[in-house]
DNA sequence: GACAATACCTCGAAATACAAGGTATTCAAG
DNA sequence: CTTGAATACCTTGTATTTCGAGGTATTGTC
């Protein structure tokens, strides 16, 4: 793989980190930590902590995610990011949005 | 649809935008100002040229389009852009994990 | 001659990403 | 009890990237 093909992987990856985030926050509420392995495990690379955390605050300034902390378990506090409705909503019209992408981009338009 | 939510559309774009714009020269070749009117078509937003000239000079960089410029009509020349075998191959493995993260993310993982 | 449409390209301010560094808890090994 | 590793969070400053704006040029129309 060259350069400029790990570049545009890098760029569609990046693309796809806001709603691939808000997508697995809808399958189920997770803490960062946890989703920075879901993702990982998806996308194959590494998600840097310096471009998820800020994600999921705005996320949760924007009122797509409410979050909590949990502290029932031993070791450090996580903060655990639930979907709101009006996340789920935002995911709706995006995912929508994407699939038509999707589609255009895979027949070659 | 709020401010967050044009945001995340549009790195979704941004994040496409190169995988597209290859898929698309793979479709038939093109001059930029008719890619940029495609692109535009798909996305439902126009491509601003000083993304789209540096990525396709990048394309060309790469060896994944060839050009030629093509004064056989009025108007100004055109510089038409032709995917390479080189470019087509890239442009395979993208899809293939492109299709990957696509289906992940609208399964909800 | 002035304007609009087509068509290309580049520059630099502004926006964005993320490596690095910081804090804190727990557990295991030495 | 110290060190190290794993978990878990967050912020800052630099480096990268984007793209609005501006530039050049051709043709057609009013």
């Amino acid at each position: 793989m060259t350069d400029s093909e790990a570049k545009l992987d890098r760029q569609m990856r990046k693309g796809l980190l806001g709603l691939a985030a808000l997508s697995a926050l809808a399958g189920s509420p997770q803490h960062g930590y946890a989703l920075a392995q879901s993702l990982h495990a998806v996308f194959g690379a590494s998600i840097p902590e310096g471009t998820l955390y800020p994600l999921l605050s705005g996320f949760e300034a924007e009122g797509w995610v409410g979050t909590e902390w949990d502290t029932s378990r031993p070791g450090p506090a996580r903060k655990v990011y639930k979907i709101t409705e009006t996340g789920r909503e935002a995911l709706q019209r995006l995912g929508t949005r994407f699939a038509h992408l999707a589609d255009a981009i895979q027949e070659g338009f």
